[in-house]
DNA sequence: CGGGTTATTGACAGCGCAATCATCGGTCAA
DNA sequence: TTGACCGATGATTGCGCTGTCAATAACCCG
């Protein structure tokens, strides 16, 4: 398959489709053009019997605006780009879906960027994003280049960074403290009377890490520092990688008597692997996970989870730019949306 | 939070930022607008010579072409639309991953549309993206309305729906045999010693029909028509419904000797459910998945599952929508990609 | 009742790019 | 040599919309 047009590439046919304008709306509303473009943009600017008049001409030739050229010639798209690190992640599923939710009863759309953890691509994307002069920006976490942080703050438009709390966000921020809710985590399981936990994650990104940091913490603070045992990979995360590092774990720290999982898929496959190992999970192995989805209730028996306000943080954060724009300002512009510990069966221990 | 600006809304700053345009690489590298135009285009129209000067001013300068003054005069925008019913499922997940990585290597952006498996919503949705002139379509599923087929045989794009098959597609086509696969898996139960394998499915959709008209098929097939048990909620799929639907089955067919589950996460809450109520899971009841999503592998027991080309297909299409808008024709437009059962523990019955 | 204000509407220009057509120099067969 | 032809390049124009500013009507206060 060629992947770059040719020079023998078919100049596009043009259109045979002709779609009502403006003109035609005014004309046939017996106005002017920029009456039109204002009752549908600024409909308070416009009176009532006007305005009505417009409205029925759009209705009657089903004129759809042309964002092309309304971004044009306005210098200003309705386009909101969404940079997160994978489409395919349930966790950003989640979020996507309150986006999705909340953007439909606004005139933007959204755009999605794929960054792929990778941070030159997310500088890339953001270049791009901005290049396109767009509504707002929303980026999953808080780790940008220094290059990409300085595009951000030359920019024009609101920015949103979720999924985390930094102490100097770019501009608005909303999220959770992945530091506080691992530590929660870990004080859960040390409570629960389980004298060495462990720690399994993959993919180490800077949420990772942070989650990792708020587990040492929670460790040392109970005196337990040298009883902390950590396995990560760099792989992407997945079922079967939990399984492997469960497996990998019990080889070098046999000790370890729990596992605070990086997420819930590690915490699955640890679940798994602890019943292929004929362990008793929630006794003799405790396993807490990490976001909440769907599964971890309906698990046998159910997994202990972190659950993260995923789909509140798309709807926060698209409110937040909506607001920015139509009022000026939003107060607060940090949103720290918390974490709930959701404590089943697999952290039981009698 | 206001959903719709009002008069108030502040008239929008001028941008500060200045950026390159098609004028300032021209001049940069003493040539014409239409030339540089053309050397990004259309590399192979402008002499090597003229291309290396421009591609420098272009990286000298940064510029980064408009899109929305190129989709103005043009009549036709980079964007490719895809069109489908849940963001946060992980079948669909996979497909967006597919075609991001597709995507990446063409000069295309795409633009999510999440239909929510409303048929109403999606006829909207073919509206609004068929009004941006986008240069394709990706369509999930082939059973949109009447209405938005006619809208969509005159589109003047290239049209693709994905991860079905039909016999009368409106443009291309590229997905598996619901039908095909369900049928298959239901031969697989069958053969494996089970005498009576049910059906359960959650939100039913028309793929769900295909896939349950190919269990009753196989059921047919077999003389075994008396024995199909079929138990189906219109509520959304997850794993915690798999155990719902499950026990609802024991219930009303306790002689239900193995499932076919409408998907993966119903299969898992199906394992989980026959966990709880002491079954031996392959052997008192056989389990099969749909879609063989990576959890599928790692369970214990290790579930069977129809594997499908979720992310081939993502590729298969984007690449059917680039072939078409450069070399004109497709051939073959419909592609099947098959499927491919995969056998585990949980159908093993020995 | 007059100057000043506000609300409503319109004329016009131009956003940045690509389609179209024109131009020009060179190649090739007769 | 010549005219048809082709590849390479450029000048002009307009895509559909909105920012700006001007014009008018309606209204206010003292």
């Amino acid at each position: 398959m060629p992947l770059m047009p040719d020079r023998a590439a078919p100049s596009p046919a043009p259109p045979v489709l002709k779609r009502a304008t403006l003109v035609d709306v005014a004309a046939h509303a017996g106005t002017s053009t920029i009456s039109v473009s204002r009752a549908l943009r600024r409909p308070a600017m416009v009176s009532e019997g006007l305005r009505a008049r417009i409205m029925q001409a759009v209705q009657e030739l089903g004129y759809v605006s042309d964002t092309a050229a309304s971004a044009l010639a306005s210098r200003r798209s309705g386009v909101i780009g969404v940079l997160i690190p994978s489409v395919a992640d349930a966790v950003f599923g989640d979020l996507l879906d309150g986006l999705y939710d909340a953007v439909a009863a606004t005139p933007y759309t959204l755009q999605l960027g794929n960054t792929r953890s990778d941070a030159a691509t997310e500088e890339r994307l953001i270049r791009i994003h901005l290049g396109q002069r767009p509504a707002g920006l929303i980026l999953a976490g808080i780790d940008q280049s220094s290059a990409a942080r300085a595009a951000l703050e030359r920019a024009e438009c609101p920015v949103v960074q979720i999924m985390d709390l930094t102490e100097n966000p770019v501009d608005m921020q909303v999220g959770f403290s992945h530091h506080a809710a691992a530590r929660t985590a870990t004080g859960h399981l040390l409570a629960r009377g389980y004298h060495a936990p462990a720690f399994i994650g993959a993919r180490i990104d800077p949420r990772t890490e942070r989650r990792l940091a708020g587990y040492r913490e929670a460790m040392a603070e109970a005196g337990l520092a040298h009883r902390a045992r950590v396995v990560t990979t760099p792989k992407p995360s997945s079922v079967g990688m939990g399984s492997t590092l469960f497996r990998r774990l019990r080889q070098y720290a046999p000790d370890a008597d729990a596992v605070l999982c990086n997420d819930d898929d590690l915490a699955l496959g640890a679940l798994f692997a602890a019943q292929r190992a004929g362990l008793s999970v929630g006794r003799e192995i405790g396993i807490c996970g990490f976001n909440d989805l769907d599964v971890m209730a309906a698990a046998f028996p159910a997994l202990t989870s972190v659950r993260t306000p995923r789909r509140e943080i798309g709807a926060a954060a698209l409110s937040m730019i909506a607001t920015r724009l139509w009022d000026g300002d939003v107060a607060p512009p940090i949103r720290d949306l918390g974490f709930k510990l959701m404590v089943r069966a697999s952290t039981e221990r009698v």
